[in-house]
DNA sequence: CAGTGAGCGAGCTTCCGCTTGACTT
């Protein structure tokens, strides 16, 4: 015991890596950096070459000190943070930090937890290397120096504790860009002109459907088509055979993982990262924050042995993946099980879940291709200038589509399902059953979501797999941005219908534009990123980090002196700052509207100190008016009419029993307020329009439910068993607890709850009195 | 919880990347 050290990031690791070495060995974990620039102030003495001023973290002051006693009874201490530029930083911070000797520490790094490649990392240590760390010194106070500097610019001149960064700036700058080529965005509607068909001598069921590969921008033209097609004779033109290979996606990486968890489980970064967290810890898979693609021997050898157990021999294909994302770093494995043969696990359902979900994809990333069969049909017409052309895709081995099919981003309403054609043949009669001409509008570009963005940042070099989740959660904590769902609106279409030689034409309406968890810029996001793009240009490029990590890599290779790329870069950046805070003014992004309709007063929407409001009368008129935007509302595309509706509530709806009826909007959507209660007017009544007898019915189903909320109340004692919405609790002051499961709340008596609140109490010894 | 819409002007806010708990609701 004690003669070795190892020190790794992760104390899970530390457990896994302890098995694999002798009793000579103690592992321990550092829980990632151990030291950073003081939080207080700046942390970099920009007079004396930008050097840091490292302090250990407050709460890394319990490890280091334990490392520190563990390191001095030691023979040797190993070294074993990830092989990247913030492992060997880490490495180097422990080496300084721990004061350990040169003769008695050794640098050692692997790519997998494996006992091979943990012994064959033993047997081949190396010395901390220094050019790597000055990399990430360069990266930290480069950051530092932007996040730092601008930020304070934005207290100045926007608002106080706002922040920039270089990460987080441009995220928003694609959000921000993103709603403006949304708004901009004009829908062109074309006309897609589509046929059913019945093959000659097939029964009357046996239906094909064709479209005309082109789309027609004027409704006269869809018709005269419709028109050549009356009564015209229909015949298969060629058919065309042609096979396809389908190839498995790569194992999962953070942001792989991010992103299919969203899109076929619905989870939000911080649910798969939770859960990936638990799956982790509970030795189930592999560390998952890792931009690796990889796997290591072994897990290709399992994943082998369960594909050729469960599927066959034919099913399996061994493949190496290489990561082409850019900035990768590949100090982990790719995500994966720790071991293939588990197929389930023993943990919470959604923990399971993403455990599925990970098997899958590992296993398909070592299976065969999958072969299609495409079979494109033309059904042709001598008195039709166009041809009519379907498509159907026959999957004639599945191979790795057995266990796992990759989603798609987009929610372009692919409206062509899986079609199979029956037996056909080259000038076979076609009998035309409906033609149909339909109208489609062009689609606007997408919403990022969460995870749409978290691609787009690894697209562009920007963030890391630790930082995708909280960087997108910062953005909403300041405000700048909104996670939100949005309904659509009704939209009508023009159809126009070719059946039994008639031809006839009718508007319908569909829904459009509904979004979902889809993310939103804020009208403070939009102001600072304006601003921001106005005035540090070069920071918030989206070519910016791609850039600099250029010259990362030169420090890191000895070509390049770390503080003379943040002297080169400091310079100019810092100059744009002192710019930018005597020259521009503070910035309010307000926009007048118009004239009130009623007063003629001029109505205008600013950001206020609650956020952005629409006001009617002059900043000096002692009678002016104000009203908060409603949620979903931009200073940049309100209308006039649509602010002055902000002032027609509060409404007072009438009188019930003596008391006003007033209707409004809170923060929790549009309420009656009613006797001092608040009930929720739900989303199909419009606070504007609602009538008093509606309210009145909302009133009565209101208090009827609040009569049957009491089950008992012991009033001496202030203790109250109630019906809530998640069945019955009781509540005790300003505290509630949960009933225990198979006591009837109505068989609870006052000894009884007592009894429940004590036992509660002592179990959260922290519970708060109040 | 359902509102607010500045003057007085202290002292504070903030970055990105590594890692887990310890806290609530």
């Amino acid at each position: 015991m004690g003669e070795n050290l190892v020190i790794v990031e992760s104390p899970a690791k530390a457990k896994t890596i302890e098995k694999f070495l002798g009793s000579s060995f103690t592992v321990k974990s550092s829980f990632g950096h151990i030291r950073d620039l003081s939080k207080k102030n700046l942390g970099i003495d920009i007079e004396n070459g930008f050097e840091p001023d490292y302090l250990i973290s407050d709460d890394k002051k319990k490890v280091v000190s334990e490392l520190k006693s563990l390191a001095k009874k030691a023979e040797t201490v190993w070294l074993a943070s990830d092989e990247d530029r913030e492992g060997e930083a880490i490495a180097w911070h422990l080496f300084k930090t721990l004061e350990l000797k040169p003769e008695k520490t050794k640098r050692i790094v692997f790519h997998e937890i494996t006992k091979e490649a943990i012994l064959h990392a033993i047997e081949n240590p190396r010395a901390i290397d220094m050019n790597l760390v000055m990399a990430q010194q360069a990266r930290r106070v480069l950051d530092r120096l932007v996040g730092f500097e601008l930020s304070p610019v934005l207290w100045k001149k926007v608002r106080p504790k706002l922040s920039a960064g270089r990460v987080q700036s441009v995220a928003l700058r694609l959000i921000v860009e993103r709603e403006r080529d949304i708004q901009q965005f004009a829908a062109k509607s074309q006309f897609k002109i589509e046929g059913v068909f019945n093959p000659e001598g097939q029964a009357k069921t046996v239906k094909v459907t064709a479209e005309i590969s082109e789309r027609f921008d004027n409704e006269d033209t869809a018709l005269e088509i419709l028109k050549s097609c009356n009564g015209a004779q229909f015949n298969i033109g060629n058919i065309e055979e042609k096979e396809s290979k389908r190839t498995p996606p790569a194992p999962f990486t953070t942001s792989t993982l991010q992103q299919e968890a969203s899109r076929k489980l619905g989870f939000s970064l911080s649910q798969t990262m939770r859960s990936a967290q638990n799956l982790y810890e509970s030795g189930y898979i592999t560390y998952m924050r890792t931009d690796s693609v990889n796997l290591s021997k072994m897990a290709i050898a399992a994943a082998k042995q369960v594909i050729t157990d469960m599927y066959g021999k034919e099913y399996s294909k061994t493949r190496q993946y290489a990561t082409k994302s850019k900035g990768a770093q590949e100090a982990h494995e790719a995500i994966r099980p720790s071991y293939m043969s588990n197929i389930e696990v023993d943990a919470s359902p959604q923990d399971k879940r993403l455990y599925n979900l990970i098997w899958k994809r590992t296993l398909a990333s070592q299976m065969s291709d999958a072969t299609i069969q495409r079979t494109q049909i033309t059904i042709v017409s001598p008195s039709v200038a166009q041809k009519f052309e379907a498509t159907a895709d026959r999957v004639t081995f599945d191979g790795f589509l057995k266990v796992y099919m990759e989603s798609k981003d987009d929610d372009s309403n692919d409206d062509s399902p899986e079609m199979l054609l029956p037996a056909l043949k080259e000038g076979q009669k076609m009998n035309s059953l409906v033609i149909k001409a339909t109208e489609k509008f062009t689609q606007k570009p997408p919403r990022y979501t969460e995870a749409s963005l978290v691609k787009k940042l690894e697209e562009l070099g920007i963030g890391r797999p630790s930082t995708y989740a909280p960087t997108i959660s910062t953005l909403s904590q300041r405000g700048y941005i909104v996670k939100d769902n949005r309904p659509g609106q009704e939209r009508s279409y023009k159809e126009i219908v070719l059946e039994k030689n008639e031809i006839t034409s009718a508007i319908k309406t569909e829904m459009w534009g509904v979004e979902k968890s889809k993310l939103f810029p804020e009208d403070i996001g939009i102001m600072v990123n304006d601003f921001l793009v106005d005035n540090f240009q070069t920071i918030i490029d989206y070519n910016f980090t791609a850039g600099i990590e250029e010259d990362f890599d030169l420090v890191a290779e000895g070509k390049l002196v770390w503080n003379t790329l943040i002297s080169n870069f400091y310079k100019p950046f810092h100059l744009r700052v002192d710019e930018t805070l005597s020259a521009s003014r503070p910035t309010n992004a307000e926009r007048v509207l118009g004239a009130d309709t009623k007063t003629g007063k001029k109505v205008l929407v600013r950001i206020g100190r609650f956020g952005p409001l629409a006001q009617i009368g002059e900043n000096d008129d002692p009678e002016k008016r104000f009203m908060s935007l409603a949620k979903g509302q931009l200073i940049e595309t309100i209308t006039l009419e649509e602010a002055l509706r902000l002032f027609d509530l509060p409404r007072v709806v009438g009188t019930h029993n003596g008391e006003e009826i007033v209707c409004a909007i809170g923060r929790f959507g549009p309420y009656i307020r009613y006797k001092g209660s608040f009930i929720s007017l739900g989303k199909e009544n419009d606070p504007h329009t609602i009538s008093l007898e509606k309210c009145i019915t909302l009133i009565d189903e209101y208090t009827s439910k609040e009569a049957k909320k009491s089950i008992k109340s012991f009033a001496e004692d202030g203790i109250e068993i109630l019906n809530g919405r998640f069945g019955a609790y009781i509540k005790k002051g300003k505290n509630n607890y949960k009933i225990p499961k198979g006591v009837e709340p109505e068989s609870i008596d006052l000894e009884k709850a007592k009894e429940i609140i004590a036992k509660a109490d002592t179990g959260s010894k922290t519970r708060k009195k109040k």
